[in-house]
RNA sequence: GGCCCGGUAGUUCAGUCGGUUAGAACGCUAGCCUGUCACGCUAGAGGUCGAGGGUUCGAGCCCCUUCCGGGUCGCCA
């Protein structure tokens, strides 16, 4: 038997066909003289009739199956009779009338139902991925992964980009995440690293004429996990050499627009709207804002500078700020506990308390309002447009505290006020970062995004005298409060390199050793070029609508790394270990 | 490394104040059933209450340690 059609490909079109489909048994309904079988495959699921008075031998066979038996069945497609439609199922018009029946393979009772909505475990899922992989929303995600990635590949071949592979195993390179290291047998005691990304070669490409080169490549940081990050990751990335930065942007705008259309069949505005790194901050305390609601920050620090209230007045006076947001309507929801529950909130955040007031119907009810004078107050409220009913939430520290703080804040707020529309795709750049910022613990500049990131034009003059103001030619791409993609022009200039590795430390001979081979290429005509990098798995799970990246993933890693299927990472043969000249200073018992 | 949540039948869960033989639903097995599609009916099997220790006359429940999973802070140029 060969397979004619995948199951939910067949149409009402179809029936009077003899078909023959092969899947797996969904559901067996066992009523005696009559057994109905519903068979799976990528495509969907058709429901097929075994009847035990047109063939009885048949019928006994069709017995035997359960679930998930691989089987392959000939039979007439037919129509049902109108009172036997299914109208919750796509094929539900349809089923096939068996004459033959072959079970191809039989299965073990599974560990977890294979259906829409898995209730089981994610551990034991994960654990049985290859079964989880059957289920029809995971199988949808990753055919929209694929689909992901065609688009990226023919979008970017019409628009002159050339696909380029660059190494897996290579060279560490300092700052940035933690490397992944793989022993070099043929090098006693060297190592490689695996990638954070192709950035250096990706240069190199620039610098060897390509033009423009793309790739959708596995990139991999030795960080913990989060809901939204893997250590093992695939970024769609790019370069394009004679462009600045609004070139690359609208390159990529394109891209964007043409998959949020074929996906979702929604137009993206043009252009994309922007926000600069410091209104991103000063409106929403993030670099990557959701903007799908309000709630946005205020700046009260003038109105409580010389408040009788300290927390307040200090301060604004150490060079601090006091931001407040007003939770519309919270104040008559929340109880003085869940206020306090938005306290340690903020603690999280490394800010020393919340301070808030509850707009009543016959007054204030306020944590300190009993330390500003009553034309501090009324400017407060004024300022925040308060109302009865309303919550005002107040943060009071170091800008970086209080934006990070009530950035936090203000999503918790918007979660449990419900004014989050989760159809709803709010798409931005985030532009105008700072090209350095401040390692307090190492007491120097770093670069925020990497060091080959240029500075804008005019803030060059002050690399030296005023380094935080430098902004950098850097550009994120945010989609719903995720960042899905950033990047910057970089940096073409031999002497503007070297300057820029002075600013964060490195002495010549460090940069040097870690990047030798790409500042010798800059000496050899480096066109001006820049470029980006989106996650590719990010973007999947937000078309996706999940918030989990490993709904997005065929085969993820669980919170600490480990694989639960494979059992990776895993010891190795003490003989592996010799050849690679490696000693392993403690050892567990294996 | 810190904080928070979870772990009871194959699965999802309930389990009162610490007290008799740890329950339900689904799934599974067997029988019956010709239009089911959450099929129905009858019967049955199925438990290291994550693990170890402690308190107690008695622990699924209380205490300690530990393992596993999730979220998060740190970390992620």
């Amino acid at each position: 038997m060969k397979r004619t059609h995948r199951c939910a490909e067949l149409t009402v079109k179809d029936a009077g066909k003899e078909v023959v489909l092969m899947g797996w048994v969904q559901k067996r309904r066992d009523l005696g003289a009559l057994i109905f079988v519903t068979l799976r495959d990528r495509s969907g699921i058709m429901q097929v009739v075994f009847n035990s008075e047109t063939d009885p031998a048949l019928h006994e066979k069709a017995s035997q199956v359960r679930s998930e038996y691989v089987l392959a069945v000939r039979g007439t497609l037919a129509l049902r009779s109108p009172e036997a439609v299914n109208k919750n199922m796509p094929t539900g018009e349809l089923e096939v009338i068996a004459k033959e029946l072959r079970i191809l393979n039989k299965s073990e009772v599974p560990p977890f139902h294979i259906e829409e909505d898995s209730g089981a475990n994610e551990a034991l899922r994960l654990k049985f991925r290859y079964l989880d992989l059957r289920r029809p929303d995971l199988q949808r995600n990753l055919i929209l992964r694929h689909r992901v990635a065609k688009i990226a590949r023919d979008y970017y071949d019409e628009n002159g980009f050339l696909e380029i592979e660059t190494p897996v195993l290579t060279k560490s390179t300092p700052e940035g995440a933690r490397d992944y290291l793989v022993p070099s047998r043929v090098h006693p005691g060297k190592f490689y690293a695996l990638p954070q990304s192709p950035q250096l070669f990706k240069q190199l490409l620039m610098v060897s004429g390509y033009d423009r080169y793309m790739q959708i490549t596995k990139c991999f940081r030795d960080e913990d996990l989060r809901a939204d990050r893997q250590p093992e990751f695939t970024q769609i990335d790019l370069e394009m050499s004679f462009v600045d930065r609004e070139d690359v942007m609208e390159v990529n705008e394109g891209f964007i627009r043409r998959l949020f259309k074929e996906i979702h069949n929604i137009d993206l505005p043009t252009p994309i709207p922007r926000l600069t790194y410091n209104e991103a901050m000063t409106r929403f305390g993030s670099d990557k804002p959701d903007t799908r609601f309000g709630l946005e920050l205020v700046n009260v620090s003038d109105i409580v500078e010389e408040s009788g209230f300290k927390v307040f007045s200090d301060a604004v006076k150490n060079g601090g700020s006091v931001r407040a947001i007003n939770a519309k309507g919270a104040g008559a929801k929340f109880s003085r506990k869940e206020i306090d529950a938005l306290g340690e909130v903020v603690k999280t955040y490394k800010a020393k308390g919340l301070a808030w007031i509850v707009v009543e119907e016959n007054g204030l009810k306020s944590s300190f309002a009993k330390f500003l004078t009553e034309d501090e107050i009324n400017a407060l409220l004024k300022r925040l447009e308060a109302e009865k009913g309303d919550l005002l939430l107040f943060v009071a520290d170091k800008d970086e505290v209080v934006f990070d703080a009530l950035g936090h804040l203000r999503l918790e707020l918007g979660e449990k006020l419900n004014l989050i529309d989760h159809d709803r795709y709010d798409v931005l750049w985030v532009t105008d970062f700072p090209l350095l910022e401040r390692d307090e613990e190492e007491n120097r500049w770093v670069a925020k995004h990497h060091p080959f990131t240029s500075p804008m034009d005019e803030d060059i003059e002050y690399l030296d005298t005023d380094p935080a103001r430098v902004r950098a030619k850097a550009y994120d791409l945010i989609i719903n409060g995720y960042e899905v993609g950033g990047g910057s022009i970089r940096i073409h200039s031999r002497e503007l390199q070297n300057k820029l590795f002075n600013v964060i430390g490195f002495t010549d001979e460090q940069a040097k050793e870690r990047f030798g081979f790409l500042l010798e290429a800059f000496n050899y005509g480096t066109p001006p070029h820049g470029g980006l990098a989106f996650g590719l798995d990010r973007l999947v799970m937000l078309l996706a609508k999940t918030d989990n990246i490993r709904d997005v993933i065929a085969f993820p890693k669980v919170q600490n790394a480990s694989d639960l299927m494979t059992n990776a990472p895993d010891y190795v043969e003490d003989k592996q270990l010799e050849e690679l000249s490696i000693k392993l200073v403690t050892k567990s018992e294996q």
